[in-house]
DNA sequence: TAGTTGGATGGTATCGATAACAAAGGCGTT
DNA sequence: AACGCCTTTGTTATCGATACCATCCAACTA
């Protein structure tokens, strides 16, 4: 069961099979010039002995450890668990490992974080949102790698970004609510200060709010995020009671917004003929839940995806690659008018 | 924005603050005996080169990494992530970091990834489930470090587990909705041969039907694991086309079984009124949506607690380790009479 | 036949931090 | 004053794979 000789080195393998360790570093490189024969005996050898190629050594010497370091703000979100497969789904064609780091919402324990990250020396590091501490963001400018930032349009971009306007999504809502009649709008979000994408988007509502001339005062902070559905649920319950005339809620995502459904369920309030209600991110339960969500597609998978290809033509010396602005998709379903 | 000229070592350091090398990494060491005014000299003159640890090149010489590596089935998986969690949460304390692998509920695919997750060099390995390829059992037990299996009760442990009976679970399941009351009992589950622990939830369901001497034949596979809320849905519908009789369901996770709920909804069927439904894994949904879902509450968060707190009694060279048996705990809610 | 080409292999130094051991200096004790 | 002990720092070798350059030899060309 436990092993107690230290495991075997390609040296070793070299001694058995009456070459040179350098040849054996070449069977296991996949383009290498070596003759079938010296590779299948040396793989053959190494079989044998239980061999387990070493990357620190590999890493060490070659300065490449094949690691793209993300960040992400929570592992429980459906959202950004898309992205990252997304980007792991294109990565993997280049044989590249994803080291993954939770910042919590967190931008001191994502400065924490980056610094850890950076120095297991990764390819390139992805981060989640355009906002960071100041230390974080010059640790990220001095990192000798490309810097991908997502899920924001970062005011300075340190590097490239793959993103969208955050504000500007729920603008999208509000008009679409506005224009289907609707102007006694409240909004559920996060507490102000953690998650900077879920401020942007309070912010977003309210500029449109203004900008349609309506009244911004109904604004219901659930909590610190990520903001469950049952605080959705009992932000939507505080909300029918501070302003029980309220017509539509668009709340920060889709699993509050399921919340806020059925607090309403359960007080045999009916959706969306008495209060209308959006979310965003085309969580699979908006799809299916009844009545179905109206909400907005950021497009995940796609914003990993196209993080991913982003970074392998960086990584590849491309000189033509440039920001990839991100297109969400306003999906209107059962629960709005 | 780029930087030209390469990173600053230790040695680098060490030139500008007029000491060796070796005294460069003890002040980096928190533990280490070093003077104040030596170390903060270093630490300044480090910040001010902007320079960065190299893990590599430590990780090699101390043979050492503080990486744990982990494979789970889906990032997407709430019960997975929280494992994930609050293993991540006990591991912090030692500056562990984790290497986390998807297998896609495919066993060849986990086998491709132990062997990848292995080259790292990794200090312990954590496994979901108790079931693998030939192969990856091997390089399991020939791996020269820790090696804990979870979600599981495996037949054969490689070295120790923390997990619980998936066949049990079920089990207790349908001797609840028996002793209620019911007799037509349905499964709804992935299809077999992929999901090893969906299958044995599956056999538990067939096994207590039997033992209670009632049909076996409602089963429903639902296409490969995961089984999202939509296929829920679908096997529903199939369901109640093929045995329109049903009194209960069972299903292999709380997703599947909001699913099948909204089909019922949609179909005008009260539950738990014409059909029970009952679930697994405790997902937040099943604790707030309309109306709640009887379901296994597998304690997935404390699980990875569980897994964490053993690997590092482990790793300390404790004597008195042993396995972690599970107790997983059925809450009836309002989906079963 | 001599010269050239290119595929296959070997030798040596090295990536950057640190384990292991050595040594210098300060302080108290007898 | 001599000794031992502890704290702080230095020296050297090393972890294991591979970049870089050298070498060998068979096959082919002129």
């Amino acid at each position: 069961m436990s092993q107690i000789r230290k495991p075997p080195t390609m040296a070793d393998i070299a001694r058995v099979t009456g070459v040179s360790p350098m040849t054996v570093s070449r069977a296991f490189k996949t383009d290498s010039l070596i003759s079938k024969e010296t590779r299948d005996a040396i793989l053959k050898a190494a079989e044998d002995l239980g061999y387990v190629f070493d990357a620190t050594a590999s890493n060490l010497r070659s300065q490449k450890t094949d690691f793209v370091a993300v960040t992400i703000p929570s592992i429980n979100n459906a959202n950004f668990a898309d992205t990252v497969g997304g980007l792991s789904e294109t990565l993997a064609a280049r044989n590249m490992q994803i080291l993954l780091g939770y910042t919590n919402y967190d931008m001191q324990e994502e400065e924490r974080l980056i610094e850890q990250l950076l120095r297991r020396k990764p390819e390139a590091i992805v981060v989640t949102g355009g906002k960071h501490t100041a230390r974080a963001r010059k640790l990220l400018e001095n990192a000798p790698i490309p810097v991908i930032e997502t899920w924001d349009v970062p005011a300075e971009p340190i590097g490239r970004f793959v993103g969208f306007s955050n504000a500007g999504v729920v603008r999208g809502m509000v008009d679409h609510l506005v224009r289907t009649g609707y102007s006694r709008i409240a909004f559920i979000g996060g507490d102000v200060g953690r998650d900077t994408r879920g401020s942007d988007r309070r912010q977003g509502f309210l500029e449109a709010m203004r900008q349609h001339g309506l009244d911004t005062s109904r604004l219901i902070a659930a909590g610190p995020p990520p903001i469950s559905m049952r605080e959705g649920a009992n932000a939507m319950a505080r909300l029918l009671e501070q302003f029980p005339d309220t017509e539509a809620v668009i709340c920060v995502s889709d699993l509050s917004a399921f919340g806020a459904l059925t607090e309403c369920q359960r007080r045999g309030m009916r959706v969306p003929e008495d209060i209308s209600i959006g979310g965003f991110g085309a969580y699979e339960i908006g799809s299916i839940c009844v009545p179905t969500l109206t909400t907005i597609d950021a497009h995940a998978r796609d914003i990993g995806r196209k993080t991913g290809s982003l970074l392998l033509d960086i990584l590849d010396g491309k000189q033509d690659v440039g920001d990839v602005l991100i297109k969400p998709q306003l999906i209107v379903r059962e629960s709005t008018r």
